[in-house]
RNA sequence: GGAGAGGUCGCCUAGUGGACUAUGGCGCCGCACUGGAAAUGCGGUUCGCGGCAACGCGUCGAGGGUUCGAAUCCCUCCCUCUCCGCCA
């Protein structure tokens, strides 16, 4: 499962150094080893003991069919070697089931090394790649269009947070989100419902019309073997919202349940790459950043996404994360908001990728870079654990695919940009042009 | 939620305790025949684990049980279909 025996039993120094710039715990990779080596000594054993009693109860059936009496002592005789056999086999079948869970307890745990090339390090260590558009000040010349209300000393305005904006235009209420769900659970109305409705149908009519994704609309809870499948479990479980009665996780990500629709499937070659996109709202418990953001909507609990997944041919997946990549930046340029792309170092990296970026963008309002997509390849790591397999060549043997996924785009943060972006001074904000057709207005203006 | 019928290899299908070492067909792969193909014939074709290999073991929705031995009998669960109830 996860990185796979063989690799770790041909090259475990590697996983170890990958554990290791991860920030994960490398002693989990002698551990599997140790356990595996137990699993198969118990395996040889307990095949070589079936292998017996199979011939003892044939040799059972043979001799009745050859006249032997089912009662007499020959059969007996058999029927006692059997007992004895089966005996043994319990004791050794009990002890490596317990093995067996050993070891896929201790695969599950090891994360995916990141790709030789990927920087060491945590945040500090993340490298840009390219930068996009103009990074707006957020103190910007009036040019005679005065505004009615913008904080002005006469010359200059400034913009304001996004929280301001969507307040004073009557688009997000985050109170009552509090009071009917919870901290977290923003409300979105009137123009700021429509936009959210916009941004979805644009991104997906994007991607299906010009992109060749094939549209999902997947449930939006899964079960336990779905969430392990993606790597959720057990590294981040408590990130997920639980359902406890039924057993059952909202999704974090539309990732989950549209890369787990192959689960358990061998794929004709011809198939690939299979390209799917979908729209989810996702729901993140963010345990552990309680007093970070909590100002407006750049962290919440439940957010809407389109995400992007990609199965692909082991050869292709390099080439198809940077075109993949391309896709979400192509968004964010018709947007005509500022961005750029970050290759993350390896602590930045989560537990199940081998290589991602990050895609920023400028948010002038508050002065920050918002992450709004993530574009990952996970490589075989996701499809080793859901068996999600292909056939290179008719009659060949299944072979695992590699699994991608990248966001395109998440809505709250980019909805914070454009709120900042597109502001006018008296507060009121023009609509991206990719978005009016959609809205069927080009201009929020502010309240009467 | 209640009652019933089912879940076997990519698809369809046979199989009610020992010859199942899981049929047969379709599809697929190889070979033969052919100028080439079609048709036909012969052979192969679940997936996983262990083993250099020969081969062994497991795998009939999942997990337990009965038995010397389980696709087959028993229990629990999951899923699909039909009817009933409820319902956006």
């Amino acid at each position: 499962m996860s990185v796979g025996l063989q690799r770790l039993r041909e090259e475990p120094e590697a996983i170890r150094k990958g554990a290791l710039d991860k920030g994960e715990d490398p002693s989990l990779v002698d551990a599997a080893l140790d356990a595996d080596a137990r699993r198969r000594a118990l395996q040889g054993e307990g095949d070589v003991l079936r292998a017996e009693r199979n011939a003892v109860s044939k040799s059972i059936g043979e001799s009745i069919k050859g006249g032997a009496r089912p009662d007499g002592t020959e059969v007996a005789e058999f029927r006692a070697r059997s007992t004895v056999i089966g005996e043994r086999l319990g004791a050794i079948d009990a002890e490596l089931a317990e093995v067996e869970a050993q070891v896929e307890d201790l695969l599950l745990r090891i994360p995916n090394p990141a790709e030789p090339d990927i920087p060491v390090g945590g945040e500090e260590s993340n490298v840009t790649i390219r930068t996009w558009g103009e990074q707006l000040p957020r103190t910007m010349p009036l040019h005679g269009e005065v505004g009615a209300d913008a904080p002005s000393d006469g010359d200059t305005w400034d913009r304001r947070p996004h929280w301001d904006v969507a307040e004073h235009l009557g688009m997000i209420d985050l109170a009552r989100g509090a009071k009917i769900a919870g901290s977290g659970f923003p409300v979105y109305k009137g123009a700021g419902s429509a936009l959210q409705r916009a941004l979805i149908m644009w991104f997906l009519d994007v991607h299906t019309r010009e992109n060749g994704f094939t549209e999902i609309w997947p449930p939006i809870v899964v079960n336990q073997a779905s969430a392990r499948g993606t790597g959720q479990i057990p590294d981040k479980e408590d990130q997920m919202y639980v359902v406890t009665r039924d057993d059952l996780y909202l999704v974090p990500t539309a990732e989950v349940p549209v890369t787990n629709l192959h689960r358990d499937e061998i794929l004709d070659a011809d198939e690939l790459p299979i390209r799917y996109a979908a729209y989810t709202p996702c729901f993140r418990r963010e345990a552990g950043a309680a007093g970070k953001d909590t100002r407006g909507i750049l962290r919440v609990h439940q957010f809407d996404k389109v995400e992007m997944v990609l199965f692909e041919k082991p050869e292709a997946s390099a080439e198809a994360l940077e075109w993949m990549t391309g896709v979400a930046e192509d968004l964010l340029r018709r947007l005509g908001l500022a961005y750029r792309v970050l290759l993350m170092a390896t602590r930045e990296m989560g537990f199940t990728q081998a290589r991602k970026y990050d895609l920023e963008v400028w948010a002038p309002g508050v002065e920050r870079w918002l992450e709004v997509s993530s574009c990952s390849n996970f490589k075989d790591f996701q499809s080793r654990r859901m068996a999600v397999r292909f056939r290179p060549e008719p009659g060949a043997k299944p072979e695992l695919v590699h699994t991608l996924n990248g966001s395109g785009l998440a809505l709250a943060r980019i909805v914070a940009a454009i709120l900042e972006t597109y502001q006018r001074p008296d507060g009121s904000v023009d609509v991206p042009a990719p978005l009016r057709p959609y809205m069927g207005i080009d201009w929020i203006p502010g309240p009467a």
